[in-house]
RNA sequence: GGGGCGGUAGUUCAAUUGGUUAGAGCACUGGCCUGUCACGCCAGAAGUUGCGGGUUCGAAUCCCGUCCGCCCCGCCA
């Protein structure tokens, strides 16, 4: 920096301090050169301003600053001078001032960048993540990763006044035999043997509850070696906190401070308190999915009853084989033409795997437009007009199907058309509890599964259940939402050993597997465990939220492709044979180039 | 694993659908310019058309394979 000491940022500089001398460092967001005076856009991390090299206030700076290139870095000494009236420029802030520069240093040049360090610069993604230098550099992603460590602070303080601990658990673990695929790390000196990355620290926190801490959080890196999608990458971050002695109410209260506090310190939001609670079936029947956007003012409707009785083959059939059937009604849908819902047809059965796409038009004389009409009697037309409030201009929408698919399939049509009709409410934020859960479901083998995860503590009143009508068994487990997106997902979990053999059993394991895989834990149970729960928010997901991005690479430096690739650092990467000899790693299938 | 869209100069796009030397804006380089703020004007450089193979007199264009980016399904909480 030579004899320069930065005086302010560039965002400090007002007409406050007309007249007086500053030294601003940053780089050259832009450079005007008019050959008699050149014009300096100068950029740090707070903003912009316009730096003046003019021969008559120094030759020496002026003749300095003809060198200057976009993103070189420099220093600066001037004076704060306000525009003459003709040039003020009321588009930028401290458009109506200017930085007379006395003085440059050029502290380092810089090399051509790839494209323009501006909000938008309008490359695809792919050069962006090559370039993640220059691309950190715009504006947007200065704000969100700002955005995020205002998020994480507040959480942390939140946790800190709460009284929990903050404990770090190993990045080298074990593998899991549930979940999702781990990420493995060959052990050196056990060959043949590997650590896997956590996917999540659940049992190191509970092991934590056991052994006496009684409020944990650590701000957890968590590896699944899955498939990524727009909100989800291979490495994610979770916010993951466990308290001891503590019933749901307890735990929903910290995450309803915890969630506001966020939004209040990272983007100045206040919500609305108490947060409303939705049980997990109302969810499922009025939205078709378990993390509702509830602005958007579409509700599905079920017509199960209707089409069991009804002479239409196609979904009393659906029915018959155990399935449901429900209906997305839109009222004063004129505006969806024909040909669109040949496309939102052709849409769900390519992209949801939909058998097909039922739908009846009412039209403005009452009469019914719709493939489907010819096999409705009288009596099915009254009762889906009932239910559904159908009127003259309403489109109906129909799915018959497993119950599983029925929803996801016109959930997703429910938040695309209720977004694209503009049926969302005003509001910007919508934040939920989700509760109720159950604690099983059955996979396609109707074979009984966890929902969450093995170790969910029952709703106390439901455990006779448990022998009776499992299925009916409700969860402790509850989930934060915010506008259609889960931060997160905890429960209560079970502290008595006999009560998660029973469940471990219920979920098809012999006592030797049983033994096998939990034998740790649960002995570990047995040692005194209090009861316990917790919860972990997915602060990836939750920053990416509150930027108000669908994509967390919005809101991560150094985000993998799609790919699972980085591109900046060009990993993974192969590796030489003698480390892998080190490692008694022999590699079967390489990538063909 | 599957489906869709895409890959041409640093970058964003074009190339009359198989036809001469692959063009343009921005960026870049040089020159001129004392009030711009997406400065302006003049000139210039810049290409393994993702990669490999094939068809053809001739391929950015057609075919096969492969790699890469994004979105989705499966998968994953």
């Amino acid at each position: 920096m030579g004899d320069f000491e930065r005086s302010h940022s560039c965002d400090a500089i007002s007409a406050n301090l007309i007249d007086h001398e500053v030294v601003l460092a940053g780089w050259v967001q832009r450079r005007r050169d008019h050959g008699g005076v050149i014009f300096v856009d100068l950029r740090d991390r707070t903003g912009v301003i316009q730096v003046v090299f003019r021969p008559d206030a120094s030759s020496k700076a002026h003749a300095r600053a003809g060198a200057l290139r976009s993103e070189f870095v420099l220093a600066v000494r001037g004076v704060i001078k306000h525009r003459s009236e003709e040039t003020i420029n009321l588009d930028i802030p401290n458009g109506d001032i200017e930085v007379v520069a006395a003085d440059l240093a050029l502290l380092n040049t810089a090399s051509p960048p790839p494209f323009a360090i501006e909000d938008d610069p309008g490359v695809d993604e792919s050069v962006r993540l090559q370039h993640r230098i220059h691309d950190l550099r715009r504006g947007p992603l200065q704000k969100n990763l700002s955005l995020r460590h205002r998020l994480t602070k507040a959480i942390r303080d939140t946790l800190c006044e709460n009284e929990f601990t903050e404990i770090e658990t190993p990045i080298l673990t074990k593998s899991t035999p549930e979940g999702a695929r781990d990420f493995l790390v060959p052990a050196r000196q056990q060959p043949g043997e590997f650590y896997a990355l956590p996917q999540s620290p659940q049992l190191m926190k509970q092991l934590l509850m056991i052994a006496g801490f009684e409020r944990y959080f650590q701000i957890a890196r968590c590896f699944r070696d899955e498939d990524q999608r727009a909100d989800r990458q291979l490495e994610f971050t979770q916010v993951d906190l466990e308290m001891s002695f503590v019933k749901v109410e307890n735990i929903l209260k910290l995450l309803e401070e915890i969630t506001w506090k966020g939004c209040l310190e990272a983007k100045g939001v206040e919500l609305q308190r108490p947060f409303p609670r939705i049980s997990y079936q109302d969810s499922m029947d009025r939205f078709g999915n378990d993390r509702p956007d509830t602005r958007i003012q579409l509700e599905l409707t079920d017509l199960t009853e209707v089409f069991s009785k009804s002479d239409f083959r196609a979904f009393r059939g659906a029915v018959e084989a155990g399935g449901i059937v429900k209906c997305l009604p839109i009222h004063n849908a004129d505006e969806i033409s024909r040909g669109e819902i040949d496309r939102l047809e052709g849409f769900v059965k390519k992209e949801l795997n939909a058998r097909g796409l039922g739908w009846i038009r009412v039209a403005a004389d009452g009469s019914w437009q719709s493939p489907i009409v010819k096999f409705l009697s009288e009596n099915d037309k009254e009762n889906i007009s009932r239910i559904t409030s159908a009127s003259p201009g309403s489109l109906l929408i129909f799915q018959a199907d497993t119950n599983a698919r029925v929803n996801s399939i016109l959930s997703r049509l429910r938040v695309d058309l209720g977004r694209r009709l503009r049926r969302v409410e005003p509001r910007d934020w919508d934040p939920l509890f989700v509760l109720d859960f159950p604690l099983f479901e059955e996979d396609e083998d109707q074979k009984l599964t966890y929902m969450h995860m093995p170790f969910v503590a029952p709703v106390e009143e439901d455990i006779s259940l448990l022998e009776t009508d499992p299925k009916a068994v409700r969860a402790t487990h509850y989930d934060v939402v915010l506008n259609g997106y889960e931060l997160g997902s905890g429960s209560l979990r079970n502290h008595r050993g006999d009560l998660q053999r029973k469940i471990l059993g219920l979920l098809g394991y012999e006592t030797e597997e049983m033994e096998q895989k939990f034998g740790f834990f649960l002995r570990s149970l047995e040692t005194g465990a209090p009861p316990h729960g917790g919860f972990a928010f997915g602060l990836d997901r939750f920053a990416m939220v509150l930027a108000g991005t669908d994509n967390l690479r919005d809101v991560i430096a150094f985000p993998k492709t799609q790919r699972g690739q980085d591109l900046l650092l060009e990993a993974p990467s192969e590796i030489p044979f003698t480390l892998l000899d080190d490692l008694a790693i022999r590699v079967a299938k390489r990538k063909r180039n």
